[in-house]
DNA sequence: ACAACCTTTTGATTTGCATCAAAGATTTTT
DNA sequence: AAAAATCTTTGATGCAAATCAAAAGGTTGT
């Protein structure tokens, strides 16, 4: 492949998935922009299976998620696994080593993937000098918190049925703001995976998922997911608001 | 009281809680310091029970706490509460509202408090003259995710009395770190609420305080604690390292 | 000082999910 | 293509924590 076709491939992907806006903050013109690409070093593959970083490693650079899908999970001392969040294209990873300039949790490729290497140095420099990619900085972080808040939600108040319907919602509206179905997905992660990430065991996962499909609310095929009445999964989520 | 005694009241408070790493952070003439103190630009009071900020009001500064305790919790569309976190001298809270301009949690006094308001847009104009403050704000965020992902471990793989003996650890940590005793306490939540922050039932709360108290690692008086025996709390916490 | 209210403790019972177990389904290896 | 390994489903049983219930302890207001 010719650079020149490398290029451009690179452009059209930044364009389109939400990595844009950390890149690219709306309202630059061209020579802020040349200067904002700057931001990213370089590119790295991970294979599915490899780790991006992990526990202990030292934090030098957040990671933008060009193709490919990621789970973060920390372990007790003891052994025991919590997945902290699956990540798709767009997303950002990596905020969790900025503290303590260390990584305190894992990141690790659920299928072969790229991500945008972004040296937090970078970021840090580029912000001071342009205030909405200072801004957006500060909203990723803030948008990871709230996320997390509404994960403990979900774990300290949520019967197990609520948590997987919230898990499916959440998983195809963010699919679907990435130009895929509304209605149907391929899971990447098992059900042992979603059961960490949920605090159930992978039985009750599975369970669930039966209950479900034998409500005729979804379809499920192994990893396949469709879902055929959405508004049963939300007035499951939450059943005050669809009553 | 004079003007000068409440300025010097507040000079010391500030170079002796944690505050002092937002507000100024090592390293700085005293000239910068000066305009660093332009970061906050007002106190405010707040009385035990009173919000300081709740779900839906808009966003505009940071408040880092001066004296008092604070808990913070989401709401469910039906009404289901989970406190996200328990606030204390020298910590920020407000950064769930950068993301979206408003806030999407509701911060509650447990005690007769005072805040620093900090305009969250003069913590940005700041930081972009101040790197030392920019790398201050990441790692705040950062800590606060870093917190969020242990709370997730705690609520998805804990069981009952391991998430309590995690709690108490953490709170007295924190105290020792503002100069109060490593073994003794005064709870500033109920026990619903501490239930609600580690995902159970004020009666498993109570029960597990009590078998704590009958096995002698901790002495338990209403909202009162001593904990007699920190090692055992951590074994408890974390059967492998303490084994 | 008393009444009203709220918080905490403790006991009895229920239940949702974990655990244990085994059989299919799917993917990977040889 | 067979064999091995992994993932998923489903059933039977057990248990930790929720729920229900009531009393004791503490606080607030008049």
């Amino acid at each position: 492949m010719k650079p020149e076709t490398i290029t451009e491939a690179i452009k059209v992907a930044c364009s389109s998935c939400n990595l844009r806006e950390l890149c690219m903050p709306i309202g630059f013109n061209p020579d802020d922009m040349q200067r904002l690409d700057a931001v990213v070093a370089t590119r790295r593959r991970i294979k599915q299976g490899d780790h991006l970083f992990s526990n202990g490693d030292s934090f030098t650079s957040l990671f933008a998620i060009r193709t490919g899908f990621f789970k973060t999970c920390v372990s007790s001392a003891d052994g025991r696994e919590q997945v902290t969040g699956f990540q798709m294209a767009g997303e950002i990873i990596g905020l969790d080593g900025i503290v303590s300039d260390y990584h305190s949790c894992n990141a690790v490729a659920l299928e072969d993937a790229e991500v945008c290497v972004m040296p937090f140095a970078n970021v840090e420099d580029l912000s001071r000098e342009f205030p909405q990619l200072q801004r957006h900085v500060h909203k990723i972080m803030s948008r990871e918190i709230v996320r997390e808040n509404s994960v403990m939600m979900l774990l300290g108040n949520m019967r197990a049925e609520e948590r997987l319907a919230a898990f499916l919602l959440n998983l195809v509206q963010r699919l679907h703001a990435r130009g895929f179905s509304q209605s149907e997905l391929t899971l990447r992660m098992s059900r042992e995976e979603i059961g960490s990430y949920l605090g159930m065991k992978l039985e009750t996962v599975s369970r669930a998922f039966s209950k479900f499909s034998d409500e005729g609310i979804i379809e499920v095929k192994q990893r396949y997911v469709r879902i055929i009445e959405p508004d049963a999964l939300k007035k499951i989520f939450n059943p005050q608001t669809c009553a």
